[in-house]
DNA sequence: AATGAATGAGTGTTCATTCAT
DNA sequence: TATGAATGAACACTCATTCAT
């Protein structure tokens, strides 16, 4: 049975532990990362790992906790200093994208918790939905955006971002073409160019009935408009 | 070495161990999925697995490249009768539902793939972007879009296939909520309901810039804003 | 059962199937070598190998049987156009190194008989040995070497061919070192310089007592000693 | 990854695992023996030899490489006492011989290794053929021996003992006939019989021209001398 | 005569977990 | 608190052999 840490050793033990389980999930995900690996990387024995987790099993969930509360945080952070809604909420995609990029576990550990402890993984998934629907909500009553169903609206920009994530920030180079001989698992991480940032805006802006964030940057979109 | 079948028994041998892999890799994620399960679900011995596979590795990539035709087919052809544009896009994203639902193997093979093989992944997703991306060049071109860059708004709307896929299809029960007893494993797969389809179109049809798609429901809407 | 061949057609599958074996467990040893191994080589199918041969081990009996003979043979035949028995002797040698450079089964299939079927090697070494024995009472009886033992001259004469041949033949570069980073079993095969040869003669006639073999080339070897 | 013990219980159980290697390779060969038959002889779980070897090729060549020591050892510790060089090169074959008889493992895992490992075959016979030569440089520098090639002799002479002990000392009952019906593994080990080892003595002393050993024993040996 | 499909026992190796120190 | 030794179940994969065609 694993117990909190009650020495300021323990505490750095266990935190050392989560923080090489977060490098080798990232790096070799759930099932090729073993528990000496994770011993090994953190500096301790292996029999050390089970005086403060469970199972491999229970660390994965506690990271998966963990990531996504560091990722909640981040975002609203991020979005804090905005002056207005339209920067918070590019602000708020920006930091996730930033904090991806850092922590590329996010992406591997969430994406393969899908096998490995899917209650982890709606758990998480739905947290960050909450907050988007919380949003929206707000943005809604002020009047600010269409009467879309929040919920449905939540999940799709929650898909936005993944997916915009995975491709820029994941996959990196932005020219990368499956096929191509380079490792893809090594292809590190990069950022969203702002380019893509910008349109990934205006569609987000565009789905949610935001004059502001659709049509403001565009004039072109205004010639459109009157056609 | 694994080589193609030379009989009509050997193609049927083939068949079934494919159909088998889709199942047990649906059920237990690739790593829990033993070779041995797959064999049993076939009903042939073990060693005959390798006369048609290299190894768990290659039946996997081979299944994930079989669901990508086939769930691409499926869209496709969910679209073909459509009369209008609108209606088409709708038809497609139903079909993606649809098929999600009988194979729910595409999901979980695909999602964890990022751990398994990158590559095929990357192969999926891009291939399925692809499609996307042609048919909103051509529609950008008939003036029925915004000038959206055309590849951002392809990973979007992927994303937001997905998720909602992942959320109404996977999870199934619309009001599943995570921390509830029920496996989640087990919740079996849904449909999407009309609703969220409708909304799911309201929101694309903006980002977009499709008046027909976003503005038509409106109208239903805001008697809803009423209630 | 495996049965004797009863067409021509059957005459030349069964040969194509023993001279595959030779080749495929020189390169790789017994039991790296597969029965498909060899089928394939020889170009039948897999099944066609159990018309002819009872097993694995049947064919590797009858291979090592049939170097045996062949290199019997060579070694006579090697020494018959001799007009001296020295020269026949070096004859004889000279034709066992020319029959492992060509057939390096010959060591392989032997050497690792030790494991696989120490009946067949026994009768592999001692066949030759007897040929030995055979030729050392003649001598003898001659006059022309002393009265050694003749079984236990015959014993070290196949311990200084065998190890000469690994060492020169099998071994090849006369310069290679253990720990090169040249892979050993790449080294093909070589042939025995006629230095050696002359050493080993030299080696051997002083060891039965033959002036003639071992004081002639002394000469020759004084001059080296000079230079 | 296998690491080196750090406790003295881990010491026990590597040597157990070694000990226990040297009987099964010897009892089976290298294919035959599976590393499960090595832990139970050792007595351990199957997983506990993976803490102390890479693998059950990485075992083999240690074990090569411990019994190459140890054979080397024991020659040079029996040739040790000898007060003549006569008396110690006798010796040194002895020991080997009796080596051979306890450690049955050394011819059998050595001429194994021809197809498992060429790389230590080679390392083995070349260690042991650089004794040799040093002691016949030696010999040649104080005149005891003709002027033969170092190398050639060393070689023959390796060849001398491995087949003289395979003959004699592994195949135990001297008169034992190729087609008897006693199991030709299961014959034991014996030991070289004073008479053999006394004719391969003269032998190797007629070889390299040296008279103490070659003609002491052998009247007929002077006629030779005179001619 | 010839074949390729099928088999299942057997092997090397990994790894989460336990435990004595 | 910390450790490293030990375990054994589990798995991917190979291959000699059989058999229906």
């Amino acid at each position: 049975m694993s117990a909190a840490p009650r020495t300021a050793r323990g505490v750095e033990t266990r935190a050392r532990l989560l923080a090489a389980a977060e490098r080798v999930f990232a790096d070799h995900g759930y099932h090729e990362a073993s528990v000496s690996r994770i011993t090994d990387r953190a500096g301790v024995g292996q029999g050390t790992f089970y005086l403060y987790f469970d199972s491999k099993f229970g660390i994965f969930n506690e990271l998966v906790e963990d990531l996504n509360h560091r990722v909640r945080q981040a975002m609203s952070e991020g979005a804090r200093g905005a002056t207005s809604r339209l920067e918070a909420e590019r602000a708020g995609f920006a930091a996730f994208f930033r904090f991806t990029a850092e922590h590329p576990a996010l992406y591997r550990v969430v994406r393969e918790a899908e096998s490995v402890s899917p209650e982890a993984l709606r758990l998480h998934y739905t947290r960050i939905v909450e907050g988007y629907i919380d949003g929206l909500r707000e943005a809604a009553a002020d009047g600010e955006i269409w009467d879309i169903d929040p919920t449905v609206a939540a999940w799709a920009l929650m898909g936005v971002g993944e997916m915009i994530g995975m491709r820029w920030v994941l996959w990196g180079d932005p020219d990368a073409a499956p096929g191509g001989d380079a490792d893809p698992t090594a292809s590190g991480t990069g950022r969203v160019p702002d380019h893509v940032l910008d349109e990934m805006m205006r569609f987000i802006g565009g789905a949610l009935g935001r004059p502001d964030l659709a049509q403001g940057p565009r004039p072109a979109a205004e010639e459109k408009e009157e056609s």
